[in-house]
DNA sequence: TATTGTTATACTCTATAACTATA
DNA sequence: TATAGTTATAGAGTATAACAATA
């Protein structure tokens, strides 16, 4: 009968195995989440300055400066001056980091093909509109918090 | 049209919202994800060994051990001798620890209601039939990664 | 000899505050 | 004066390895 209570549970359950399994597949990589999320950003947008990043990923500057140390050293993005503003870096993905990332998406369409494929498109319409729902529902609440805070 | 890929992404962004929300939640009780999952752990359970929360979390002893002394410090649980095993400690609820977790009892149903409350229950029965799939496929493929990795 | 938990050590993610170089 | 990024400092979560006390 699906409770709303039931179903919150199985969709933290799958999260926490997703979290779980992403960061598994990704360590053997020698790559992380947070990184991931960087370079993922980057393969998006293209070269961006650190100040870019930290706004897009909502993490402090110097919480950027960290990460992209890291993928520096592990070859996956260079920092490079920006060439109009001397204060400033552009952060660009390497020949490696973009490979990674162009794999990175097609075992991301290979992964949703596996865990929703077989499903029928009726239901996977209803799950859309549901979590399309709760999602909605969330960005209200967390506003109103939001409000509360300040 | 909802294709596999996209539902993952709609997923996905659900949890990180979810994820957000919680540790904000938490974090105004002083209290954070990690923490929270074990006293959740002791509040089904009743009082158990460290050893004993190391397996259900699936996280090293080590980790139980700076996760409890936290716990003590904030007065949320006690580290007592086990009265039959000189080398065991077992762990405990406070009054102040079983109000905190009764309450997010009561939250996480309100939370859940606020989220998918409002959806029939027929998109709510197929959304828990399409998580479920999800859940047992990716079990399958973390066993099978599982097999490869040793 | 096996188990329970700790100390030692280390890495990642995260944040704030103070500071430098540049705009 | 404002912005881009770094150094300094700190706390939480996580792990392995070596070790103590007890079983």
């Amino acid at each position: 009968m699906a409770s709303s209570t039931e179903l919150l549970d199985q969709l933290l359950a799958l999260s926490i195995m997703i979290d779980k399994d992403l960061t598994a597949t990704l360590g053997k990589d020698g790559l992380t989440l947070a990184r991931t999320h960087l370079l993922w950003e980057l393969h998006r947008s293209g070269p961006v300055t650190q100040q870019r990043l930290a706004a897009v990923l909502e993490v402090s500057p110097r919480n950027v400066t960290a990460l992209v140390d890291g993928l520096v050293a592990s070859g996956h993005v260079t920092r490079d001056r920006h060439p109009e503003d001397r204060r400033a870096f552009l952060i660009t993905l390497t020949e490696h980091g973009s490979a990674a990332m162009a794999a990175m998406a097609v075992q991301h369409e290979e992964f949703a093909e596996a865990l929703f494929g077989p499903i029928s498109a009726r239901d996977r319409a209803a799950t859309a509109r549901a979590l399309d729902h709760a999602r909605t529902r969330l960005a209200a609440l967390m506003e109103e918090h939001h409000g509360e805070g300040s």
